[in-house]
Formats: C-alpha cells, structure tokens, sequence
DNA sequence: TGTACATCAGTGAACGCGCGTTCACTGATGTAC
DNA sequence: TGTACATCAGTGAACGCGCGTTCACTGATGTAC
C-alpha cells in the first residue's frame, strides 16, 4: 500500500533544509525566494509545500539544523580548552570568511534572524546557549556556570569579527581583522 | 529663474537619507522596498530617481551617512578610556537593543552589508576604519598603532553582542548576554 | 503692484519580474490477485 | 509472472502582490517686465 519506503519523504524534507542552510548563509533569508531553493534541492516550487507550512517554518528548521551542525562540531574537537584554541583558529580563517554557504550561520545571519518571528528566534535561543554551554564547560570543566560570560564574550567576538572581515571591501584590513580577532580571542579564554 | 532655493532639494536628499537609515535597521535592506522609503520621507515613489541613480546607490550614502553619524557620537564623549567606558555601557544598554532603528547600523546590518556590492562595502569600509582608530587613539594616545588590535577586538564583540542580544527570544538571556558583554568589554580595554 | 512665464521637484500610473502560496494534475511506485 | 490499481511525492501553471525602475505630466515657485 506504501509506495514509497517510509523514509524518503523525510529525506527529501531534510535535503531541502540542508540546500536551504547554504543559500541563505550566501544569499540571505529575504534574499532566498522558495523557487531558487526548490530547485536547488532538484525539485519545483509546487512541492514545496507538501514538506512545509511556510517559507518562516522553513527557516525555523533551517536555523535549528545549523545550530544543531555548529554544536556536533564541538564533539570533534581536541578536548578542553585546546580544543577552543583549534576551533577559534579555523572559525577566523580566510577559507572561513571566502566560504559563508557552508560556514557558521551565526555569522551569515544574525542580525535577519534577530528581526524574525518569534518562532524562528526560539530555534537560534535554544542552539546558541548549547555552543555557550559547551565553551563553558570547556573554558572551566569543573564549574562551567563561573566562565559562562567568557564564554558569550568568545561566541560574540567570533561571530562579529568574522561579519567584519566579511563587509570590509579591503582585502588587507579584512585579513588584519581576522588576524587581531585570533589573537583577542586567545586571550580572551586564557 | 531658480525655482527653489539652492538647499532645498539637497535638504530633501538629506531628509530621505536619514530616513532609509532608520527603516534600513529596523526592517533589513532587502526588507525595505522603494516606495516604502519615499513615503517615510513624506514623498511618492517616482521622486526617488530624481535624488538616487538606483537603491544600492541609496544604500551606499545611507551607509556612509550611517558611519559618519556613529564617529560623531565619539566627540560627545568624555576624553579617553572613560569616554570608552561610557560608550560601551550605552552601546550595550537594553535600550540600545530594543530601537535598532535609531542604533549602531553594523549591530543591525553586519551581515547583510557583507552581501552587498562593492560600492557599499567601501562605504562601510570608510567608516569602520575610523571608528577604529578613533577607539585605538583612545587606549593609546600616545601610540594609537598598538591598540589597532584590540580595538578591533572591542568593535567586533560590541556588533556580535548586540547582534545576540537582539536574536535570542529569551529575555532573561539577552539580557544576560547584554551583562557579560559589558563585563568583557571593560576588561578588554583595561 | 500685477501678470505671464520658465523652471524643475515631485506625482502617480505603468513596466516586467519574482515573491510566497494554491491547486488540479501527473506518473512512478509497491501491492493485490 | 503479468496486469490492474490505489497511493501520494512531485509538477507546473496560476493567484495577487510588492519589487525596482521609467516616464509623461503637474503645479508651486521666483523672476522678468
């Protein structure tokens, strides 16, 4: 009676969302129409609402599924705090700032996320304070709660300085930003 | 033979400009249409092309208006590190927060200039470039070059905190996020 | 002082286009017999 | 094994709307006489 093995739909449901994390983190939300997305995920507009409400449900999974990409990171990382001292090193690298599709989403778009709907903004909330929670805990393993502000000052200053790099037109002082970023950094979780 | 007095359609120019600005930081670049921007000038559409050549025009002379505002705001301060000190208590300030539109045009449209052409990129460009020197005169008066780093530093953890701060629907976190900003702010410029 | 006139900032309708969304439909699939 | 069938993921045209942009026109103004 099934004609379909029961999981394709939900393959197709997840390619789309994954298509559509990397065209907005180059295109922007409002710069994405669903068209463009469809077809990047090799369908026609007409289905997309078959596997979504709203063009904003999409973007509530989108971001959660980001967020949720950014945390798993953590979990291939040297341990403690040279594991922190990898991460901030990759995140402000040129290879990061040229390749914002397949980059932190943070960095792409947190100023569109902060006037979404409310729905959308609870996505981000819950995925930011595990990256926060995960810094904390690798920041001081045995009480986390005591470098929970370092460790928001670290997420921030990572993802503006990368925004920077990123809007600045000099290639020059776009690489000194990333390079003072590494070092302000640094020192910020010693 | 002059209908108008000379100043009178620069006044005008002016006027739209300052306009854009604050509707460009409440409701994104991509997110503010034309007709939009002329009515908040108290003017219809078609006026638009008599002042601009298109909107990535407008949005370059709204973005270098924008940064020339944010380095002006730097003269009303107290001199040196205290006037830093003022500066980053208001930046980081729930109020801030809560009207991006009369706020700092990175926290609201980082990521979004990022995106833009290069015309406007220069813009932004321009002005960043002067912020930051205007905060590394003030760490080190007597040798500004040595403070360029962690100037950056503060510039880029003020844009992401507020940035944060904005997104996270949380209210009891965004304002934790505002706290610790501040608290790692003071302590990166001492 | 009063009137005719040239100027040009601003009007408002229209252009083609892409937006988010809807819907009648197609056609490949696994199942039943 | 072969055929008829029910399912439903996906198609593609169409909806009204707002986008950025163009353009023929309007009408308030300061000047000239």
């Amino acid at each position: 009676m099934v004609r379909y093995a029961n999981e394709h739909k939900q393959m197709t449901r997840q390619r789309i969302i994954e298509k559509a994390g990397h065209r907005f983190k180059q295109d922007g939300i409002d710069g994405s129409g669903v068209t463009t997305l469809m077809k990047d995920a090799g369908l026609t507009n007409g289905a997309f609402y078959a596997h979504f409400a709203s063009k904003d449900d999409l973007v509530a999974n989108v971001v959660a599924h980001e967020l949720r990409t950014q945390v798993a990171r953590y979990d291939t990382l040297r341990p403690g705090r040279r594991g922190l001292e990898d991460f901030i090193r990759e995140y402000l690298s040129p290879e990061h700032r040229d390749h914002p599709a397949v980059g932190c989403p943070s960095a792409a778009l947190l100023d569109e996320i902060g006037r979404c709907e409310d729905g959308i903004k609870r996505a981000y909330t819950d995925g930011a304070r595990e990256i926060v929670e995960e810094m904390a805990a690798r920041l001081a393993p045995e009480d986390p709660q005591s470098a929970r502000g370092r460790a928001i000052g670290l997420y921030t200053m990572l993802v503006g300085t990368l925004q920077l790099s990123r809007a600045v037109s000099d290639r020059k002082f776009a690489d000194e930003v990333l390079e003072q970023g590494i070092e302000n950094a640094l020192t910020l979780i010693r």
